[in-house]
This record gives C-alpha cells, sequence and structure tokens, in this order.
RNA sequence: GUCUCCAUCGUCUAGAGGCCUAGGACACCGGGUUUUCAUCCCGGCAACACGGGUUCGAAUCCCGUUGGAGAUGCCA
C-alpha cells in the first residue's frame, strides 16, 4: 500500500465524445509512471465547459481507458478518498477558493464586458490597465452581491521573472510582463480549466502533473497560484506534441483533417487496441533499447522518465499499420477469429460456420481488420473474370492448359466425398509430376476457376473446403464453360 | 507582433566529448524461399539544419542564424 511518498497521477480529460490519441498517450504516460512505482492512477472528468457538453461522453472516456487497459485507481466510477471526481460537482469549492484567493489580494473581481475584438496583434493589454483592478475590494463585493456580473482574475504582479523545472524540458524562465490576468472564475460561476486544474491537483494530492506541452507557456500563472495559496507546486512533465502532416507536406499538432486520430476512430480503421496503445507509447517516449514491442506489463516495468523525449513526433499511420499486423500475427487463431468476425461481415452467410478455418488463412495476410471483406468477397460472390486470367508467367499457365488440366481434375474431384485441402493439394501435386510442370501451373489454373481472383487467401485445397464441393464444382464448370 | 520551446535518415528514434566512416525500426527499392498474395530471410537507399566558438578531439558543450511548433480564450 502507498502512503505519504507515492506517485500520484492523474488524467483530466474534458469529455467532449472522443478520446484523441494526444490525450491517451497523456493519459498512458501518466498511469504507467504512477503504476512503474507502486502509485496511484486518478481519472479526473473536466466538465466545467457547459456549453461543450456532450451526452454520454463520460462513458467514452470509460471504455476508452478500458479497452487501452489503463486502469486508473480513483475516479467517478470506482471512487476514492479525494472525490467528488468530477468537477462540475466541485463548483461551489471553485468559488471558494477564488474568494479565499481574493481576499489573499492574489485575485480581484472584474466587471468587464466579454471581450469579442481581439484580433490579430493583441494578447499584449497591460492588466494594470484593466480598471476592475483599482476597485476596493469592499465596493467589489457589494456590486457582485447586487447581481452584476462579474468574472474573478488573477492578479499578477507583472515584475520579475517567474522560473519553474519541467522534469522533461529542465529549467524554464519566463517574465512576468507577459503573463495576463487570466480569468479563474466565469460568470457562470464554473472555474476555468487553469484554475480548477491547480485546486483539484492540490486537494487529491497530485504529485506529477503530465500533460502536453502546449500548456508550458501558461505553467508560471499556475505556479503564481500554487504560491500564493502557499501550496506546494507539483513536479511537471510535459510532453512534446504530437503532429500531423498537412497536404501541403507542413506539420501541426494533430488533428482531425489529418486522418483517424481518435482512438475509436482507429479501432474502426481495423486497428488493435494493444497495437495502438503500443505505438502511442513510442511517440516521445523511448525504451533506448533496439526493441518496439512491449507488451503492457513491459511497458510498466520499463517506463522511465528519462526516456522522454523533447521534439514533437509525427504520427505514422504506416507504422501503426505494421505494428498493427505484428499484434495480428502474435495472436492465437481463436482470438484473432473472435476479434476479427465482426469485421468480416459474414453474419448469416455460409462461411459463418467455416470462420475458424477461413479466419486462420487470414490471420497472417491482415495488416488492418477492415481488409478482411475484400479479401473474403470472391467466397460469397464470385467475380466477372476473362478466360486471359488463366494466364500466368511464372507457372507458365494458359487458357489451353489450364482447359486442360480442369478437365483432369473435375474428374478427380467429382470422386471425392467431401472437400479436403490436403487430399486435393496431393492431387495436384500428382498431376503436376504426371505433367512435368511445377506445382504452380495446376494450382493457378484451379485458384482462377474457383476464385476468378489471381490472389486468394490461402490455395485452392482451402478454398474449396470453404466452398464446399458442389460449389466448387460449379465454379469449375463454369470455368471449363468459358474455355 | 510578443513570449516559450524544439532541431540526427521522408517518419519514429539510439547517441549524454573520443566506442560514430552515426545504430535500430517503418516506408521505399532490389534479391531469395513459397501453390497466388502475405509471412520469412538477405541486401540497398537515406540524417547529425547552417555559421562561429570551447577542446588534442563535438552529432554531443556555448553563442548566433535559419527553420519548425506551441502559447497569447469567460476552450480544455
Amino acid at each position: 500500500m502507498c502512503k505519504e511518498n507515492c506517485v500520484r497521477t492523474r488524467f483530466a480529460p474534458s469529455p467532449t465524445g472522443f478520446m484523441h490519441v494526444g490525450n491517451l498517450r497523456t493519459a498512458l504516460y501518466a498511469c504507467l509512471l504512477a503504476h512503474s512505482s507502486k502509485g496511484k492512477f486518478v481519472l479526473r472528468i473536466e466538465d466545467t465547459d457547459q456549453a461543450r457538453y456532450v451526452d454520454g461522453a463520460v462513458d467514452v472516456i470509460y471504455a476508452t481507458l478500458k479497452a487501452a487497459n489503463l486502469i486508473h485507481d480513483e475516479g467517478p466510477d470506482v471512487g476514492g478518498d479525494y472525490g467528488p471526481y468530477i468537477q462540475s460537482e466541485r463548483k461551489a469549492l471553485y468559488k471558494e477558493y477564488a474568494l479565499e484567493l481574493v481576499k489573499k489580494g492574489g485575485a480581484y473581481y472584474c466587471f468587464c464586458e466579454k471581450s469579442e475584438e481581439e484580433t490579430e496583434g493583441a494578447g499584449n493589454a497591460d492588466p494594470a490597465d484593466d480598471p476592475c483592478r483599482a476597485i476596493a475590494p469592499e465596493e467589489a463585493e457589494k456590486l457582485a452581491a447586487s447581481g452584476k456580473s462579474y468574472v474573478i482574475r488573477q492578479k499578477i504582479d507583472r515584475t520579475g521573472v517567474t522560473t519553474f523545472s519541467d522534469s522533461v524540458f529542465g529549467d524554464i524562465t519566463i517574465e512576468n510582463k507577459v503573463l495576463d490576468d487570466q480569468i479563474l472564475l466565469k460568470s457562470d460561476g464554473m472555474p476555468t480549466y487553469n484554475f480548477a486544474n491547480v485546486i483539484d491537483d492540490h486537494l487529491m494530492a497530485i504529485t506529477h502533473v503530465v500533460r502536453g506541452s502546449e500548456y508550458l507557456s501558461s505553467t508560471p500563472k499556475y505556479n503564481l497560484l500554487y504560491q500564493a495559496f502557499g501550496w506546494d507546486i507539483p513536479t511537471y512533465v510535459h510532453l512534446p506534441l504530437i503532429m500531423g502532416r498537412n497536404a501541403d507536406g507542413e506539420v501541426a499538432k494533430l488533428s482531425k483533417r489529418h486522418g483517424s486520430v481518435s482512438f475509436e476512430n482507429l479501432i474502426a480503421d481495423g486497428y488493435l487496441a494493444e497495437a495502438i496503445v503500443n505505438y502511442i507509447a513510442l511517440l516521445g517516449w523511448s525504451s533506448k533499447s533496439d526493441r518496439e514491442i512491449f507488451s503492457f506489463s513491459e511497458l510498466e516495468e520499463l517506463f522511465s522518465l528519462s526516456g522522454l523525449n523533447k521534439s514533437p513526433a509525427v504520427f505514422d499511420y504506416d507504422k501503426l499499420k505494421w505494428m498493427n499486423a505484428e499484434y495480428i500475427r502474435q495472436l492465437s487463431v481463436e482470438d484473432f477469429a473472435s476479434r476479427a468476425k465482426s469485421y468480416a461481415k459474414i453474419e448469416g452467410t455460409p462461411l459463418e460456420e467455416n470462420w475458424l478455418k477461413l479466419a486462420s488463412l487470414l490471420q497472417q495476410r491482415t495488416e488492418l481488420l477492415t481488409e478482411i471483406p475484400e479479401k473474403i468477397a470472391f467466397l460469397l460472390e464470385q467475380p466477372e473474370y476473362t478466360i486471359d486470367m488463366f494466364n500466368n508467367k511464372k507457372s507458365k499457365c494458359t487458357p489451353e492448359t489450364a482447359k486442360d488440366i480442369l478437365l483432369e481434375m473435375r474428374e478427380k474431384f467429382a470422386a471425392m466425398e467431401s472437400a479436403d485441402a490436403e487430399k486435393i493439394t496431393a492431387l495436384l501435386t500428382a498431376c503436376a509430376e504426371a505433367r512435368g510442370v511445377k506445382l504452380g501451373q495446376p494450382m493457378w489454373a484451379v485458384r482462377i476457376a474457383l476464385s476468378g481472383t489471381p490472389v486468394t487467401p490461402g490455395g485452392p485445397g482451402e478454398i474449396m473446403e470453404l466452398l464446399g464441393m458442389p460449389e466448387s464444382m460449379r465454379r469449375i464448370d463454369n470455368a471449363l464453360a468459358k474455355l
């Protein structure tokens, strides 16, 4: 059991309805960091933006974490000693702290209208110009009590510098004059992300704040808040951004225009959850060995802050695909079959009862589960084909030889009680030997007759097993009619 | 605009002054095995952004330049 000095990390997504892989990676590292030292991994829902509320979004978060094997020790669904873990349920808390900060002189009421200008070149407004800063606290309180709409802003002393240390990026110093009096409490009474984060991370005893590097430049504001409250500053672990490549070759923060960027989209694209997790683990972190395939427990064991990288990483779908293929090949046939079944779209077709056999043929040649339907389409319905397809240079097959072979094999097959891949292959081998040709020739002729496709998972024997004797004979007769 | 960060093959990365004529992986290109395809095996292409220092010695340290990214919301 982890007592006082244990590592506590948190994952604090806002319920948007989908899980961006960048967020998932943040969650992964936070989880690995905690669990690699017997610490606690906390899930907190950041739903302070009511305008963005999406129904069922929290369930997506639970489902994704579960599918990705990121088990949280505390959270809305599993409880814990630091709840509630949903920010909207902590609303009153933030106001208390905001008011406390006002009392301490670290914040002030602001009655200004929402600013809608803020064009380019802005962002440099001197907060000291904010007239509300000058309003006497008693006066401000009175105004607020009278029902006038207000926000509470952080009062930042614009002199001097703030330096902080990040475990990935090292020491960073920022001049306080570039910091603005950010809003802490919105006019609807909800805290802003920045404020709620500080309050909750402190209250939930978070020791390591793991987040994307886009927060690097606002970190001084966080620290000023911690200081104003007299709280300890957590250890920061800022992560390099995950980028995507634009059509014009430029890179930018990975977003929808780059392709599938959410966990659920990637799953829908035919990637395995384990492959996705393994791949994103390597986007910004290295084990410093030549290995790239890691099971989840190996990641938990090997993960360390020192392997974290500073520079942004471009998401490479090709490499993910390769890794996915590696994971697919590692699966047992049964596991592969059950995971691939829904992608294969074979419910209610004759293939359903032979699915395990078909799956065993598919497993070694599938990179994405979504490729399966097109690979097996010919089994359900033979595509149109011309006799030209019987031509094959390598095996020296021509429509003429194919006809000859099919005529011969048709009789042999007809004598069989049922389709048996081994026997069929033996028959074809004998045929090739008798003719003094390579096995490839009769194989080709029969494959085309059965499938009308040059590339098939498995050979003629397997195809006949899958098709069954009657359909196989029908297709061969069909071919013979063409020839 | 301002601030901050980053900078090794096309991409992900190893490299923490000599072990580097820079290693691995993906992708790509050849070749081999194989009943097609795929797998598998072998081989190839391909990088220290640039310029100054420091040092006997720099991909590694320092400075500058250039390039890229992020931030600059009553979004998170």
